[in-house]
DNA sequence: CTGAAAGCGCTTACAG
DNA sequence: CTGAAAGCGCTTACAG
């Protein structure tokens, strides 16, 4: 049993087959009655275009493939999410290819096959393979990114979004700094540049406070690594408060300090990225940069369909803001160790 | 600009097109020299087959579209990851839509644009809005899926698979039970059944062992639920060790005891589900049940191939088997509360 | 406003 | 072993 064609359609409603594409199209030279007739039989059959022809011709597919180095991690699964939404309310049907590594060999292999006449392209750039993978797109092909924050802006001919990582991250390290903690350290997640836009904001923070800026511990993504570098700090008596690049990399983190008897926030703070849906209920909750990445893909789609339906101006919507959700992890600069009143107290 | 196609192929080796089909097909029909001069020629011109003239001739797409009620929730985002993986290998593009209510319109409606001629489908039905979806996917249809734990095995002409969650429900209340609780309380994940394989093991674990069998709390997916029946818990005195649903129940479950004063495991001791990448690097770290959702989404994969190449005799592979991963939010029954030695101890 | 024709890129019987 | 023909379902200029 056969799928039911354009054929089928013209042939319940009495007319040619043309006429079911020019209803199915809304061309506008269909009479009103010839419509209605057309369209009931539509319904009748549940007829359904078939894509493939239609990509055949040369007409648009009406599907994004999302390229993402990873379908896991939080930003990038969340991103999925709105992205699939989006294209899901669009009408369109939704892709996924993982750039598997940065080897550019293999960046190249995964572009060409997400690929598809008539198809379109999101890629998520947050790291290094997501990165090469943008630039390895031809230029021809119709296509959206989300990006990491950008130092300067590219322009508007750039159909790119991203969040505002330098304001968040000066945001969350001023925050630590009001506290009266005397510097914060830096947890960083791997980044496409040299040194993130993420950790600029950090370190431009604390040299506005005249604070000490510590050399930023370089972890992965997992709370494994955020576990290692935790011990790290644990062994630093000095540090009593730390950003960390994600909320995975603060759970790591806070795991190894409670392990190693120190008291979150008494004896040092902690500060997430992200405001994944578990960092509430951490214990303590944890103080985090709420980032919407699902309200992004949604506008990482818009953007794409904006471009496809080619206006003239790409659209710049409100991105979502990043926002410090203060909660538990964090608190004031703890009293020295072990020492009686200070001489500036007795004083 | 238009991508190469066969005749361009065919035009650069000095045969015809259709002799450059055969190549790209394995047709043993051509001379060995003929196949190497096609060979190099698509090399040369970088060729790729365009998909939608092969789906259009009535050929298989090579690709799935996984149908699921979410890409969030870790048991879905890790079934989604072994998908592609195992799809990438095999050369299949993934799509994939979610079916966001359990409507039945909207169930139906979902399903019809999923499919796409020649295109194939993978379910995930681990709640009432997938298992809805399954059960709307027309016969002849390839697919398989991922369900929940059946009662009874539905036989091999089914081309699904599944975890043995009564079996690891076992195994978990079992434990509890030997560290000397005298019974376990179960929080409750939606099921699509009245009473899924999960809580029918943990019940029967309790029944063997003629321990009291509590109300199942019922929960969502979410730490949030946890953390509201954690406060139910957290006000019962008589409850020492809870078995949750999933890891993010387990965590909002122990916020919320925490935050009572509650100590775990000294007071009472939390097992969840899933082993989630966080659940090492809570504190105290949780013990729970590890289902490896990742494999199984592999082994999905695997059987549809199979029912693709039309074996005879659907693969019955192993699955990946629940384990019990015990770390340190379990521990032995508590003494009674604020009470001396008991009457017992005193003889 | 509507119908007949051509063609998108491929595969597969049919000739040779 | 290889080439010429037909046709998958659609859209779009071209006639009428």
């Amino acid at each position: 049993m056969r799928p039911v064609s354009i054929r089928d359609v013209a042939a319940a409603a009495g007319v040619s087959y043309q006429t079911v594409s020019r209803v199915i199209n809304d061309h506008p030279s269909v009479r009103v009655s010839t419509r209605e007739l057309v369209q009931a039989a539509i319904d009748e059959l549940g007829f359904r275009p078939n894509r493939a022809a239609r990509v055949l011709r040369g007409g648009p597919a009406r599907s994004v493939t999302v390229l993402t180095p990873n379908t896991s991690l939080y930003g990038y699964q969340a991103a999925l999410q709105g992205i699939e939404e989006a294209a899901r309310a669009a009408g369109f049907a939704v892709g996924v290819r993982v750039v598997e590594s940065a080897l550019p060999r293999e960046v190249a292999d995964a572009v060409a096959r997400a690929i598809e006449p008539g198809g379109s392209l999101i890629v998520i750039a947050h790291d290094k393979a997501g990165t090469m993978a943008l630039q390895a797109v031809p230029p021809d092909i119709p296509m959206a990114a989300m990006v990491e924050t950008p130092a300067t802006d590219p322009g508007p001919d750039r159909p790119w979004v991203w969040l505002d990582d330098r304001k968040a991250a000066g945001q969350a390290t001023r925050y630590l700094l009001s506290l009266g903690h005397r510097t914060v350290h830096y947890l960083a997640i791997p980044s496409s540049t040299r040194t993130s836009q993420r950790q600029a904001g950090w370190r431009e923070a604390l040299e506005e406070a005249g604070a000490p800026v510590p050399a930023p511990l370089q972890c992965g993504w997992t709370p494994r690594s955020g576990y290692a570098a935790g011990h790290v700090l644990a062994s630093d008596p000095e540090a009593t408060a730390v950003l960390c690049g994600n909320d995975d990399l603060a759970l790591g983190v806070m795991r190894a300090l409670l392990k190693a008897g120190r008291a979150i926030p008494g004896d040092i703070s902690v500060v997430g990225f992200d405001d994944t849906p578990m960092s509430e209920f951490l214990t303590p909750p944890l103080t985090t940069v709420r980032l919407d990445f699902a309200e992004l893909g949604r506008a990482c789609f818009a953007l794409l369909l904006a471009g496809l339906e080619r206006k003239d101006a790409l659209p710049r919507t409100r991105w979502p803001e990043p926002e410090l959700i203060i909660r538990e992890s964090t608190g004031p600069l703890p009293a020295p160790r072990g020492s009686g009143p200070t001489r500036a107290a007795g004083t």
